[in-house]
DNA sequence: GCGCAGGCTATTTTT
DNA sequence: TAGCCTGCGC
């Protein structure tokens, strides 16, 4: 008899399973994973295998005797990447781990790690997040906002920082010059432009001297690496037999252009996936177009389409198809359905008020729940803004039903773990002004402006010495001298501070305690416990984050890969879902896509609430047109029921009546069910 | 530098 | 309605 201990975890060396590719797959999917075009598009539509036929591809490649380390998949999120890699990894065998497989960002990342002296910056360069880029923006916006002989009321008219940095960042993505946004989206910041173009420059200048990269950065400067080095472009040209790309309907213009260039190999391949009718995401510069223009962009493109849905009962696929027909441009397609017919045709639920709609999916669940048929993890609640959830999360509190939301702020720009972070950044990257200023106004009686002195006097000291981060190793306090001139108050904790980071970076600790992430963090938590537990009131909770991090610290990884992917990865990416199977969730639709649920709630939907009332006041088409995609991927994630809520009173701070939403109007009245309440 | 009161503004959010 | 930012007074 064969007798297995738990205790040990089994070593999980996957065997190979080699997968008989025409029987594992529909008609449609092998025709796509097996496919020997050297460009290929698949049009996958909702729920029709699409992660499937991407993983089914990548074994096969490494059936046929491709190399994995020459195989590139690049996709929007972790949670995709991780996901389809472990997937490839169960199919194809340890083999698989080879594969290049990561965000954009992060294949950029890696990229820009070897080369980057090459565009001027140092190994060790740190990456920005939006909170940091925001922190840097807004002393910008004070050193060069509006000119102080201008009256108040006009000075209010100047653009606040978050303004300026998501007209950068758009134009950054969309492929765009800023001023052409600004006079596109902006017409009346015309009178700031050339304040705001000194901000932007020399928010440019602040990167460079802090040798730091924001998140467009890292796409910005992958591009002009492979554009401005031939060496290095051919270089991964050379390696690159096949790359294969994910949600290829949401790519922006610079990731388009380094998937061409990477691509680019006369060997290569390309195989783009992706749905039109599910692009979301042209608020940030994502083009719906490159999916559009796939023929064009790659002559002789083939192209795929599969069309079968395994996710949805058929009453509820109608729906979906019936929402997306109202769309004038798209790829044609008809998705059917395999499923059965379920008990109940999806319903539309008027109601009076918003505070009712939550009433509503409350007492709905509990029903849903009572029965062995569903659980909590099998419900979802899906709105157009997070605003929209608020009743419900009261409602569903009340009724004593759990549930989770998939909310904003990600662990990493949480205040307490940047406070920790800013350490360990500096060390690897002394230049990080960003990471400076966030710890010294941590001291007492240390303001913004202070800081922003002594940042300066630090990078100056550390030019006029040529100081990087190996010779400052274990002779921080040396450099006591930027303080000249400085608040008094300030002069104890800098010296402390100094000492600090010396203990920390000592050349005579072992190297394996040095540069251990998992070690550093302990010591650093426990140095600002003080700082900590006078400034944030629920100090054990965040006690308990930091523990976090220091257990999500690879203890393995060096510093600086640990400190990437601290940036690079967000809140739901790091702990795997809390698995609680009686948690029903809460989400926006543009997190909700990509997964499903066998009940689905779709709130308000109403005119002006969703289709925003934005895209109806402005006739905008284009908007209008995304809105309805955007109601093609709320209903496309249910499988067996689909409630359609509309409230007929907004509710909210600026309350009003409002008609249904032309989606619904827009439906067949067979298709779906009234309920009257 | 810091804390408080009142004013203003309100999609979607990954990396 | 709520959360964020600004400006003022100490």
């Amino acid at each position: 008899m064969k007798y297995q201990l738990n205790g040990e975890p089994q070593q999980q060396s996957v065997t190979h399973r080699r997968s008989n590719y025409a029987d594992e797959l529909n008609a449609q999917q092998y025709a796509a994973v097996s496919s020997i075009a050297k460009h290929a598009l698949v049009i996958a539509g909702a729920g029709s295998g699409k992660t499937r036929t991407l993983t089914y591809r990548v074994s096969w490649l490494i059936d046929q005797g491709v190399p994995a380390w020459r195989i590139l998949l690049l996709t929007f999120t972790n949670k995709a990447s991780r996901e389809m890699l472990g997937r490839v990894k169960e199919l194809a065998g340890d083999e698989a781990t080879q594969v290049w497989g990561g965000t954009f960002h992060s294949v950029a990342n890696r990229m820009l790690r070897r080369h980057a002296e090459l565009l001027g910056y140092q190994s060790g360069f740190t990456i920005l997040d939006s909170d940091d880029q925001s922190a840097m923006m807004r002393s910008l916006v004070k050193q060069f906002g509006p000119p102080a002989s201008l009256q108040k009321d006009k000075k209010k008219l100047f653009p606040k920082a978050s303004i300026i940095s998501s007209l950068l960042s758009y134009a950054n993505n969309a492929g765009l010059v800023w001023q052409d946004v600004l006079y596109e989206r902006y017409p009346q910041l015309d009178i700031f432009i050339d304040e705001i173009a000194a901000i932007i420059d020399n928010y440019a200048k602040r990167k460079m001297s802090s040798n730091a990269m924001d998140f467009d950065d890292l796409l910005l400067n992958a591009l002009r690496l492979l554009e401005e080095h031939p060496s290095v472009r051919e270089d991964y040209q050379r390696r690159f037999a096949h790359v294969l790309v994910d949600e290829y309907q949401d790519s922006n213009k610079p990731q388009e252009q380094l998937i061409t260039l990477l691509a680019g190999g006369p060997n290569c391949s390309l195989m783009a996936v992706g749905d039109d009718a599910q692009s979301i995401y042209s608020w940030r510069g994502a083009s719906v177009e490159h999916i559009f223009r796939f023929e064009e962009n790659y002559p002789g493109a083939q192209i795929y389409k599969i069309e079968t849905n395994y996710r949805s009962v058929p009453a509820i696929l109608q729906v979906s198809n019936a929402a997306i027909a109202l769309n004038s441009r798209q790829y044609a397609k008809e998705l059917h359905s395999v499923r059965e017919e379920g008990s109940l045709l999806p319903a539309v639920v008027p109601l009076p008020d918003k505070r009712t709609e939550a009433l509503f999916v409350a007492q709905r669940i509990d029903e849903l729940v009572d029965g062995v048929q569903f659980r909590g993890k099998d419900i979802a609640i899906l709105y157009r803004a997070h605003f929209h959830s608020m009743d419900i999360q009261m409602a569903l509190t009340r009724a004593h039903i759990p549930f989770r939301i998939t909310s904003g702020l990600r662990f990493f720009e949480q205040a307490h773990v940047k406070d920790v972070v800013a350490l360990l950044r500096l060390l690897v990257n002394p230049r990080d002004q960003v990471a400076l200023r966030r710890i010294i106004v941590m001291y007492p009686r240390v303001g913004a402006l202070t800081a922003q002195k002594l940042a300066d006097n630090w990078l100056t000291q550390l030019d006029e010495q040529n100081l990087n981060s190996s010779s400052l190793r274990g002779h921080f306090v040396e450099q006591m001298g930027a303080l000249k001139g400085q608040n008094s108050a300030l002069k104890p904790h800098w010296q402390e501070f100094l000492a600090l980071m010396d203990s920390l970076d000592s050349p005579d600790l072992e190297e394996s305690e040095r540069n251990n992430p998992s070690e550093l963090v302990a010591k650093i938590t426990e140095y600002l416990m003080p700082y900590l537990r006078s400034n944030y009131e629920d100090l054990a909770e965040r006690v308990e984050d930091l523990k976090h991090l220091h257990e999500a610290s690879p203890s393995g990884a060096v510093l600086d890969d640990f400190l990437a992917d601290m940036a690079l990865l967000s809140e739901m990416d790091k702990q795997n879902v809390q698995d609680d199977d009686e948690l029903v969730t809460l989400s926006s639709i543009h997190q909700a896509k990509g997964l499903e649920w066998k009940v689905v709630f779709v709130l308000s939907l109403s005119d002006g609430l969703f289709p925003h009332r934005r895209v109806l006041e402005q006739g905008d088409i284009v908007g209008l047109e995304e809105e309805t995609r955007l109601f093609y991927v709320a209903v496309t994630r249910a499988q067996d029921q689909l409630y359609l809520l509309y409230p007929r009173y907004s509710g909210g701070y600026d309350g009003q009546y409002c008609p249904p939403s032309r989606f619904l109007t827009g439906l067949p009245k067979e298709l779906v069910e009234v309920w009257e309440c």
